[in-house]
DNA sequence: GTCTATATGCGGATAGAC
DNA sequence: GTCTATCCGCATATAGAC
């Protein structure tokens, strides 16, 4: 072969992903990344088929990491605990994450393979909350997910720089979970 | 004067917003402006210093009439009810003019006199939960936010598109809200 | 598998005429 | 106040040589 291989589509991977880090997504295009790895543009078309592909690859192993990190996160406590681990676990790689949490939360990227990343998410998620809130264990993981996704999004937005307070997650996510259960039990 | 005025900051405003509803912030360009109002580029430059400045009232405009639509929504109701009117008003306002919305919460776009439209966002919302949880009322307005937020985010992303549960937002605000008040009973 | 070269497109912004 | 003309930069993606 008078061109042997010089990349591979995990260093491609590992690049955009410094690129994404350090300059959003935004700053993830095939030429920066190329440049990255001293190669010209076209050499990543033989292991992406396109931007989009690049993006999605992103996006799917970033999913794959929350994952990773919520079930860490979920198997040091029980009970509450584990929730609170959980919520604990979510926001923290948000923050560290911040440009791949935005990406990975872009479902319409996935491809269909991809996407079920999302239904393992789904069902870890739900499955915790059963544990504690077994009535309504949907309804309950659906809304602690959309708390803490915004929570996050206020966050990311710098809505509370200043003269607003950051009381954390936790009373939050105590609360969701008690007003269900207390519901739960009136009905 | 040889060139009399063909437009104004206001059917510059109107256009973009068309475009923005549209095709979404990607499609309010300069030119795609300009083309729609049947003028050169160029032209816009008198009413707006750059596209930012452009973007920016768009996002700050939102941002006054989604307090407005808040405003509205609570007269309509008292104690818990007025919270869970304004919870659906802001549901409703984010899922009627979904790219206007992520685009008012890009705060960074705001000069600092558009900012302040956010600060009586968050004095209101504050204001409006003192009522029925007056002794953490910042804490429970910080969730409710997050919540209602959260929520906006997991239905733009499509998440709940098939076999997951979308149950609204009620349940989750009638949650929030219980638990942070037994709390503070129990305290 | 990687290269050079290039087609093609989008976009913001400025200079200067009228 | 609006125009024409233009510069500039960014990007995706393809064709074909080696």
């Amino acid at each position: 072969m008078p061109y042997p291989a010089q990349t591979d589509a995990e260093q491609i991977r590992n690049a955009a992903l410094e690129l994404l880090t350090a300059s959003g997504e935004g700053g993830v295009t095939i030429r920066g990344v190329a440049k990255q790895l001293r190669l010209t543009p076209n050499a990543l078309y033989r292991y992406y088929r396109d931007h989009d592909a690049l993006l999605a690859e992103l996006a799917s192993m970033g999913a794959g990491q929350l994952l990773q990190q919520l079930e860490a996160a979920a198997k040091t406590k029980s009970g509450r605990e584990s929730i609170y681990a959980i919520a604990d676990a979510y926001l923290a790689f948000a923050v560290e994450h911040g440009a791949l949490y935005r990406l990975l939360m872009r479902k319409h990227l996935f491809t269909p393979e991809q996407e079920q990343i999302f239904g393992a998410l789904w069902v870890f998620v739900k499955n915790e909350v059963a544990v504690v809130s077994p009535p309504q264990a949907e309804a309950v993981a659906v809304s602690l997910w959309g708390f803490l996704h915004g929570m996050v999004g206020l966050e990311q937005a710098d809505v509370f720089h200043e003269g607003k307070p950051n009381v954390g997650v936790r009373p939050g996510v105590e609360a969701l979970l008690s007003g269900f259960n207390s519901q739960g039990q009136l009905r």
